[in-house]
DNA sequence: TGTATTTATTTACCTAGGTAAATAATTTGG
DNA sequence: CCAAATTATTTACCTAGGTAAATAAATACA
């Protein structure tokens, strides 16, 4: 088997998935990289802008245009946090009150998703991609 | 073990992989979703958009949009086809010559991600990920 | 034949993710 | 104590991927 075939696999999946997932949030009027912001912040409450993407391991700027929509759309806000260069999120009530019909909608997406593998290929497959491109540099 | 623990590990393993993919091919003035077309022409010949991602499983206006980089680059060129519709995509000399040490690049760093599997893993997960979302509907 | 439908591609507009550089506030050190 | 370095966030600019709608050409068919 080709190495090659392996990664184009991964990317195809990755894909399609997400795709599946923006579309099942749509009734949400939310995308799933939103999603990840609302279950991390519901999780781990008030937080800056620095934790939240060192968090999620993406960069800042991507972080500062999600919230920006984010917020217009009400789901967060950003308050002053004590030190004045750095912005606490937190999730607005609407979002909160919102959120279980949400993970819902997640869990039975990704549910569908996962259903072809046993309960142990699921283990497997985590544990596989956790020992994925640890041992780099 | 949380369910989304897996499509999270996904999302962020993948997202992993491109950067540093996109980073390695830099020196060739190349991206990773450039890199699969390239290597699809290479395999395939010469063959219509449309061929190209239904084949590559992205929508029209992706391959659009980066074929028009791609041209302007002078990697590929578009000839019209016998139907006055389509257009035909191939690879240009130049893209033909740089090609094994492009390949190279990758294989360089997909085997370096994926050292910390042994064969029989790399198997393992590539089973896995073929089962995964096969089921729907 | 001539209209209606389908097909291939493009355009316009959206989100997500990245890098480099700018800003502003805080810390560090001489 | 003040200049230099660091830290948090943002801005500008790039690629990739998506949907909806517009074109243009080919096909179907009544």
């Amino acid at each position: 088997m080709d190495r090659s075939y392996l990664f184009h696999a991964l990317n195809q999946k990755v894909r399609q998935l997400k795709k599946e997932l923006d579309d099942k949030l749509q009734v949400h009027d939310l995308y799933y990289a939103q999603w990840t912001i609302l279950y991390t912040l519901s999780r781990k409450g008030s937080i800056t802008q620095t934790e939240l993407w060192k968090y999620l391991q993406v960069e800042a700027p991507t972080i500062t245009r999600t919230l920006t929509r984010m917020e217009e759309k009400g789901w967060i806000v950003r308050t002053p946090g004590r030190d004045k260069r750095e912005r606490l999120v937190a999730l607005t009530e609407e979002a909160l009150a919102k959120l279980p019909r949400i993970k819902e909608t997640i869990d039975d997406t990704e549910q569908q998703f996962v259903t072809s593998l046993s309960e142990e290929e699921q283990q497997k497959l985590y544990h596989l991609l956790e020992k994925l491109g640890t041992s780099k540099e």
